[in-house]
DNA sequence: TCTGGGGTCCTAGGACCC
DNA sequence: TCTGGGGTCCTAGGACCC
């Protein structure tokens, strides 16, 4: 058996974590630049709040109710996402992190309810973060489980430990709710008559086949209790890596492009090396604003495919700098930018070439001394000179809460 | 005024090989 | 007049996930 463990309404428990006087009322967590909705607590969602919407729609909403409004601050999410995912650890030998606020845990030696209830109490007791979980025979059904614990369960616990029990539960959950199935898939399936889970599993497969590919098949059979995704507990390699950012304010001139393009340039190349990988292809892009169509509309990119794959940080800025004067055209307006770093192979499996011109080595012990002098003294402390200084393409990030778990400066005191 | 960021996988079709 | 069969690799676009 499998169970899903969840964080209820992730960003928004990790704030009230450390502002407890939120509990019971409204919190959202916007995206950047305070763009989106891209959490809510129960209290919020009530409102009508819906997940993805723009701030700026629900401005009277949330002022009207005293809805609690937070900048994301990943530090934070991140850190409690690590410390969730430890106690885990401390309870299944096996598991599978699968997303920031969610892991697969290995159940196969013993399933039962309490096991799960006593995971959940451990956690929130050792890190504030409120979860529910889901226990089945496959990841699929644990989805639904999880999804029934958390709509319909007190306990925040759910287990589908018999036929009939997943007959009837499939019976009333609706299609477009299962894993795998999105908007399109969803409508595709109503269209011919296919509303729930239940219905689906017992559709034709080759119709499912021909119309969801693959994929619907492994879930048609995920439904049915057949593992088709199995518990993945090595952490597979990133194929790609993407650093892109919307601007706080558009921008035209190349100067500042070229600030912005260069530094998401050597994000990637950091998340590189800290992945031990090195990438074969660089691309960059330029994108207007798309809510603007009386604007002139333009998302350029341009990829370069390397003879040597490298994580080096020169190498990879100066690629997407390059590419960066490629595409620049002066008579456009640009609202975002980025760089993708692809087709990744392991530092220690790099093909080198005959006719290379790179030092390596040298550039190899560069990066490590400005990753470890970046890595003790704070993020970007050394960085090269085109990153610039000035941050003119900052994020917008007006409610950001302290780092609380992560900087000295926001330790939180405690008065007695 | 104001609309996120980061990933994966599948398929069809084109280009090429012998 | 008649024009095969069997492959691989690459890419763009579409779908999905969190």
């Amino acid at each position: 058996m499998i169970a899903l463990a969840d964080c209820n309404n992730f960003y928004a428990s990790c704030e009230r974590v450390f502002q407890p006087q939120l509990e019971n009322k409204p919190v959202v967590v916007l995206s950047n630049n305070d763009g989106c909705v891209i959490a809510r607590s129960n209290e919020a969602k009530k409102l009508g709040i819906k997940m993805g919407e723009p701030a700026f729609k629900i401005k009277n909403l949330i002022e009207k109710h005293n809805v609690n409004v937070f900048s994301t601050n990943f530090a934070l999410y991140g850190d409690l996402s690590k410390r969730v995912m430890n106690t885990f650890r401390t309870e299944v030998s096996k598991m599978e992190v699968y997303s920031i606020d969610e892991a697969f845990l290995d159940f196969s030696d013993l399933a039962n309810k309490e096991r799960a209830i006593q995971i959940k109490k451990k956690v929130q007791m050792w890190t504030g973060i409120p979860i529910c979980i889901g226990i089945a025979k496959t990841k699929t059904l644990a989805k639904v489980a999880n999804h029934i614990a958390k709509k319909h369960t007190k306990s925040g616990v759910f287990m589908f430990d018999e036929e009939d029990l997943i007959r009837r539960s499939l019976n009333v959950f609706p299609v477009e709710d299962l894993w795998g199935i999105g908007r399109k898939h969803a409508k595709r399936l109503k269209d011919v008559g296919i509303h729930t889970a239940l219905q689906l599993r017992e559709a034709d497969t080759h119709w499912i086949k021909r119309h969801l590919s693959i994929n619907g098949v492994k879930l048609l059979k995920e439904l049915k209790g057949e593992i088709c995704y199995p518990l993945e507990t090595t952490t597979q390699r990133k194929k790609n890596i993407c650093t892109a950012r919307s601007f706080g304010t558009e921008i035209k001139e190349l100067s500042k492009l070229k600030e912005a393009v260069s530094s998401h340039a050597n994000t990637c190349a950091t998340k590189l090396r800290k992945e031990k990988s090195c990438c074969s292809t660089i691309s960059v892009f330029l994108s207007t604003n798309p809510f603007k169509p009386q604007a002139k509309q333009y998302h350029p990119y341009r990829v370069f495919h390397l003879d040597v794959p490298t994580n080096d940080s020169l190498e990879i800025v100066k690629f997407a700098l390059k590419g960066l004067k490629q595409i620049y055209r002066s008579d456009c307006i640009y609202k975002k930018a980025g760089v993708i770093v692809g087709r990744t192979v392991p530092e220690s499996q790099v093909q080198l070439s005959l006719f290379d011109s790179v030092d390596r080595d040298k550039r190899r012990e560069v990066n490590f001394v400005v990753d470890t002098i970046n890595q003790k003294m704070g993020r970007s402390k050394v960085k090269l000179a085109v990153q610039g200084s000035g941050r003119k393409w900052k994020l917008k990030q007006e409610k950001l809460s302290p780092c609380y778990t992560t900087r000295f400066a926001d330790l939180l005191e405690v008065v007695i």
